[in-house]
DNA sequence: TCTTCGCACTCGCTTGCCCGGAGTGCTAAA
DNA sequence: TTTAGCACTCCGGGCAAGCGAGTGCGAAGA
């Protein structure tokens, strides 16, 4: 029937709805009374007591110990999440602010990336993480031979970020400037504008032979590239980690020690937000659904922000279970938006 | 006369020493009775209570209430590191496993970098950090100046650790890119092998004008110039902080907080080892001496890592002022010069 | 049939209290 | 000057009592 959200019927749906946005503003187990007190729900606190212990019977609500109240679970969150939570926005002042902080930025990649995972991680109030753009998916503008001596080099990459890479080569055969100027050209010719992962090793082997080069110099190009396309892979910046000391779930010290830990594995932080890549929209895991028995009681928020239409990265909320989802979602959102739009100051054109 | 250390008499430093080491050691503040069946002093534990009266009277020792041992005070550390611990050598299996996972890391300037760091949080097991090469101390490799099109094009600048910056530039004069070619050539021939806060703005734009550029060229040199020196200025690589929650001193999670804090804020981070500069040997901060009442209960133990003769960045380790001195110094001392070595292999020459 | 009331019960948290242990300072004797 | 003895202090752990918030359930009411 039209009443039931997600197999609750409307009571049982706001009910649910009520504990889960009162526990998330106190961090206190919720009972019956209280809420009755707190909130205008038309029946009493007996009535609630029942549909409580239903909602725990269906997986939604857990009890910390008999005589505590009640306390959402992962499913119950997940429901709060996906149907019962009213949607925020940031009010156009919110937005003003976000852009005027990342206007402090000066326009290189690193900067811009570093200056949003902060201002997410103060926002926010938790931890905050902005992958940098996957190299993958940034597209190659210029390389450059630097000749040093008859038989080594410098190859330089930039690309479309204006991030550059660089590598040493040593060659078997003698080689002039002129050469390397022209096997530059050749490049810069037939590759530019195209993403990186597009230029692929048969290609670059390709040009450099025409040129008249040996497997040498094919090997230094290849190798060039493959560092400009791996260099930023997982390079991630955090910021905010001390204000989840604020949580009263980290009183718990081993806690921190995993997340600690997990935020120095920049690989780990990695594959958190791997996965949300796939789906273009935000995305939030709850507790085990991020995979760890250590992260449990955290929670991850994660949007993505894009250069153009494609999503090249993405920034990420880690919190504990007991985050204000809609708040973190707008949150993240309004600063994705700006990171978004800042990346084309960066653009080599 | 002889027998005195720092204005203590032989028996009162050696009971400083023992109360020191025992502190260190236990983590509990230690008492006359437990030092005396500890440690072999040959007198009475009552002889001792004297002696410790005396030491906490001169303020080497204190009290954290009546009726608790004694512990160490700033200036009892202190007397301790300068003139009373011996000091430690790594073992040669020691050396060679630090080798061996300095060899892990590529050669690029900030993997090493950062592999030191996290090998030296994980063997010290506290938090250790690393600052990058002060580009000022760098000396200027190549410079290449591309041509984009009429009016605009990159200018990219390699240091002698291989680091590359880059920045964009807009002329106001059209340019052909042999100009650009002739003019790369004439700073590289300038320049080369220089350090990098030698190439100042006067002889930047000295060999600009004589290639034929106006002032907007020399603005563009000068700007790539000032980005590679300043580039990596006060990167640092820090890990380990996992470890500060073993400590019994951090049960109290407000100063994790500042920890945290200062870690995110690497401008205090690098303010902290920034006068070891002048020095060029090891240094010791203990409580106070850092400057900050926050970080009142730890100690900083520094170490230069050098390029040639020069000292060009720091090794720290920060931790419970309750640390272990000797050793640590030992390890930083250790991973320095493994990591002095490694600098060698991304030096491009 | 659903809701509400009343009541007995549960359980964690706080408070107060006691006690043991470790350490001190002081005094007097060696 | 050192040592032995002693009274005193204070922290910390353990334990019991009381409180408060909450539950579940049976019976009464709508």
């Amino acid at each position: 029937m039209e009443n039931e959200v997600d197999g609750l019927d409307k009571r049982k749906a706001y009910i649910l709805a009520t504990v889960v946005y009162e526990y998330i503003a106190t961090g206190e187990p919720v009972g019956s009374q209280a809420l009755t007190q707190k909130y205008n729900l038309g029946v009493s606190s007996a009535t609630v007591r029942n549909e409580m212990a239903d909602l725990e019977a269906g997986g939604y609500l857990e009890q910390p110990h008999t005589s505590a109240g009640r306390v959402p679970s992962d499913a119950g969150y997940r429901t709060y999440v996906d149907a019962l939570m009213s949607p925020e926005e940031l009010g156009a002042d919110e937005r003003r602010r976000i852009r005027d902080e990342m206007r402090d930025a000066r326009a290189q990649l690193d900067e811009i990336v570093e200056q949003s995972s902060r201002l997410l991680g103060r926002l926010a109030g938790n931890l905050a993480f902005v992958t940098k753009p996957q190299s993958e998916t940034q597209s190659f503008r210029y390389a450059q031979l630097i000749w040093i001596g008859e038989r080594s080099g410098i190859a330089i990459i930039v690309t479309s970020f204006g991030v550059a890479s660089q590598s040493l080569f040593e060659l078997r055969n003698d080689v002039t400037p002129d050469d390397l100027t022209r096997l530059s050209n050749a490049l810069n010719a037939t590759f530019a504008g195209r993403l990186l992962r597009d230029c692929d090793d048969r290609s670059l082997a390709a040009v450099t032979k025409q040129c008249g080069f040996g497997d040498d110099m094919v090997g230094a190009v290849r190798t060039a590239f493959t560092g400009a396309r791996t260099q930023e892979q997982p390079g991630i910046a955090a910021s905010g980690a001390q204000h989840l000391l604020d949580q009263p779930e980290f009183r718990d010290v081993r806690k921190l020690r995993s997340i600690l830990r997990i935020l120095e594995e920049q690989r780990t932080l990695y594959d958190l937000v791997a996965d949300a890549f796939d789906s273009p929209a935000a995305s939030v895991k709850i507790g085990h659904e991020l995979g760890s028995e250590e992260l449990a009681d955290l929670s991850l928020v994660t949007v993505p922000y894009r250069f153009g239409e494609r999503a090249v990265g993405m920034l990420s909320i880690l919190g504990p279970r007991r985050m204000p989802y809609a708040r973190l979602l707008a949150l993240a959102s309004g600063t994705a938006e700006t990171l978004s739009e800042r990346l084309h100051d960066v653009e080599v054109r």
